[in-house]
DNA sequence: ATATATGCAAAACTTTTGCATACAA
DNA sequence: TTGTATGCAAAAGTTTTGCATATAT
């Protein structure tokens, strides 16, 4: 796959070796598809990965431009893959069941576009990135609580 | 001041009581403008009130939604006026010298606005708040790193 | 062989909490 | 007066670090 080979390029001139532990965690981190926390890798990865390794793990791979660390107001970082690796996304947090989810929208990104213009029009800041997400209520989680108010 | 009654309001109808500690935070978030850490309150609001006083204090301004809750990727929360009481806005936050600095563009918001439409049509997911941010080189920064390059 | 990565234990930093005292209403 | 807020000290949760050992190249 050409991200997994981005991945590889990044680690070697990062002077990254490819451990297991780093494997594990880019590996699970692929898969799942959501920003993880560490204990949440713990977890998944196997507890044979102590917390300290994963913290290292995922503060080197930050480093490298591998992954990107997310904070929401929860008192952790999450981590999930660096924005060149994946799509360019935003997320969907969902405040009745804690869930996270990505989103990818063409039309989100014009308007971002024109945005970032508007803005060194109107500042002088360069935007280089952008952070975009929406709080709120899913689609299940609306339903849910339709149910019971209908009660 | 109307902004001033409409805290009073909150307060009142969370059972806050209008104590020195709380009025100290709450006159200093008003007065800097810009996100605070407890840290940075507890240097801003003289340190006769203790941290673990701070902390209580923004939680329970956050649970009267008088103040908001932030995390930037930095390991530490940061409060600021919740966005009713204050204009809605967003942050460039520059990665240079890590300033956080308010932006409010009308054209931003009617963008934003269509954005939510699409997503409840596209996912059901029903955003209520949003936060977006910004990160890049802000004006100063932009020219001094300007200034060491031509050197 | 050699520099890098890991595991363990200890520590640092942010944030929370219990409890007695002080204060606002 | 009465319930709420504060200060202090201790603890909890997340993240970082030192150092000896193990591992990738």
């Amino acid at each position: 796959m050409d991200r997994d080979n981005e991945i590889e390029r990044r680690l070697k001139s990062a002077n990254l070796r490819t451990t297991e532990g780093r494997t594990r965690v880019l590996d699970h981190i692929k898969r799942i598809g959501q920003p993880l926390s560490v204990p949440e890798l713990h977890e998944f990865v196997g507890v044979q990965v102590p917390l300290s390794s994963l913290y290292r793990i995922v503060s080197d791979l930050v480093d490298a431009a591998v992954l990107r660390k997310l904070e929401f107001a929860e008192g952790f970082a999450r981590y999930e893959l660096d924005e060149d690796l994946a799509e360019h996304h935003h997320h969907l947090v969902c405040t009745a069941c804690g869930s996270v989810v990505d989103l990818a929208l063409d039309a989100i990104e014009a308007r971002l576009h024109q945005t970032v213009d508007d803005i060194a029009a109107t500042t002088g800041f360069r935007a280089r990135t952008h952070r975009l997400d929406f709080f709120g209520t899913c689609a299940s989680c609306a339903t849910a609580v339709a149910a019971t108010t209908a009660t």
